[in-house]
DNA sequence: GACACACAACCGTCTGGACGGTATGTTCGA
DNA sequence: TCGAACATACCGTCCAGACGGTTGTGTGTC
C-alpha cells in the first residue's frame, strides 16, 4: 500500500538526489554532505542511510540522469517512422528536448559535471552507457560515418552549451533541422556545394 | 642577462604548471598544494609565492593549454592555402594533432578537467577563447552552418576521448577527411546519397 | 673590485576550520 | 516487536593559506 508516508524512503532519496543537484550548483563540487542533507531537510545521518558514502551520493545522480535521458529517447521515438535511422533521429529529437536540458534543469551545470567526472565509478558507467548507446545508433542501418558525425555534434553541442549557457534558439533549430536531414540517407558522407 | 641561474624564476613556474598536471592526473581533481609543491621539487611556500592561490594555480595551468592551441593551430596554417576555410582546417589539424593531444598529455584527463571546471575564473576564460575562436572562424568565407557542425563534432570529439581514452586510429583519420571534407564547399548543409 | 643595500625567490611551520565517515541513539511503521 | 528510517554527537584527518624567516641576485656606490 503507497499510502502517504511521513516516512517515504524512495521519496526521501529522490529529495537527496534532487538536493545533490541543488547543492552543488550553488556551493561548487566540494559540497559537503551536511549541505546536501540541510538542502534536502534531512540529517546527515539519513543521507547517509541511503547513500553510503558520497561517491555513490554522485553515482546515484549521475545514473539517474541516465536512465531519465534513456527514456526520453525512447518517448521521441517515432512510431510511425520505419525508415533507417529512426533510433537516431528520437536519440536527436531527445537531445533537443527542451524540458531535458534546458538551463533550469540540474545537468547542464559545470559544477555538477566536475564533482561527478572525479567519480571513477561514474565515469565507468558513463562509459558503460556510451558504449550501449553506440552499439544501437550504428544497428541502425545508417552509415557509420553519418552516426559518428551525429553523435559527436551532440556530444558537443552538450558541452558548448555547458561552458556557455543555452546558446541562441534559431541556432539550436538549425543544427537540429541539419542533423535530422544527415539521417535522410544512407550512404557515406560526402559535402555538396 | 639571462644566465645560468640557480634561482630562475620562470622555470621554476613551469615546473610547477607540469607538476600541477601530473600531481592531478595521480590523485585526483583535489590535489593538495604540498603533493604540487613537492612533486615540482619546491615547498608549498614557494608554490605560493608563484601562484597566489589554488585556484591561481589551476588557471594558470589552463591558461598554458589554450595558449599552446592557438600556437598549434598557427603551425598548421598551410601558407599555400588560400582557399576559404584555411582557418578552419588548420584548427582541424590542430585538434587531430597526436603530439598535442596524446593518451600521455597532460590534457586529456577527467581529474584535471573536473578541477579545472570547479574555477570559475577558468570557466570566464574558456569562454572568452571560445567566443574567440568563434568569431575567427566564422569569418573564415564558410557557411555558418559548417562552421557549427565541424566546431562540434571537435568538441564533441575531444570529450569522447576523454571518457574512452583515444578512439582507434581508423576513425579518428576518417573523421578528420570528412571535417576537412566538409570545408571543400562555401555552401549550406545538405546531405547527398 | 669590494661593499652595502633592496628586493625577489624561496623555505618550514602553524592553525583554524571543514569534512567524511562512524557509532549510537531514537522514532516510526508494519 | 522488529527492523527500517531517520537523528545526534563526535572523531580523526586533511588542507589552504598566513606568516616570519632565509638565501640568492642584481645594482648602485666609492
Amino acid at each position: 500500500m503507497t499510502s502517504v508516508l511521513q516516512r517515504d524512503a524512495e521519496r526521501t532519496r529522490r529529495a537527496l538526489l534532487e538536493a545533490a543537484a541543488t547543492a552543488l550548483r550553488a556551493h561548487g563540487p566540494t559540497v559537503s554532505l551536511d549541505a546536501v542533507a540541510r538542502e534536502a531537510g534531512v540529517s546527515k545521518g539519513g543521507l547517509l542511510h541511503h547513500f553510503a558514502s558520497k561517491d555513490a551520493l554522485l553515482t546515484g545522480l549521475a545514473d539517474e540522469w541516465m536512465t531519465r535521458f534513456d527514456a526520453a529517447v525512447q518517448n521521441h521515438l517515432d512510431p510511425s517512422d520505419e525508415r533507417p535511422g529512426r533510433v537516431c533521429r528520437a536519440h536527436i529529437r531527445a537531445a533537443f528536448d527542451d524540458t531535458l536540458v534546458g538551463d533550469d534543469q540540474l545537468w547542464s551545470d559545470p559544477a555538477v559535471l566536475a564533482a561527478l567526472l572525479a567519480v571513477p565509478e561514474v565515469l565507468r558507467r558513463a562509459r558503460e552507457s556510451g558504449e550501449r548507446w553506440r552499439s544501437e545508433l550504428t544497428a541502425d542501418g545508417l552509415h557509420a560515418d553519418r552516426v559518428l558525425i551525429i553523435s559527436r555534434v551532440l556530444d558537443g553541442m552538450w558541452l558548448t552549451e555547458l561552458l556557455d549557457g543555452r546558446s541562441a534558439t534559431a541556432e539550436r533549430a538549425s543544427l537540429r533541422d541539419i542533423l535530422l536531414s544527415l539521417t535522410d540517407h544512407t550512404g557515406a558522407m560526402s559535402p555538396t556545394a
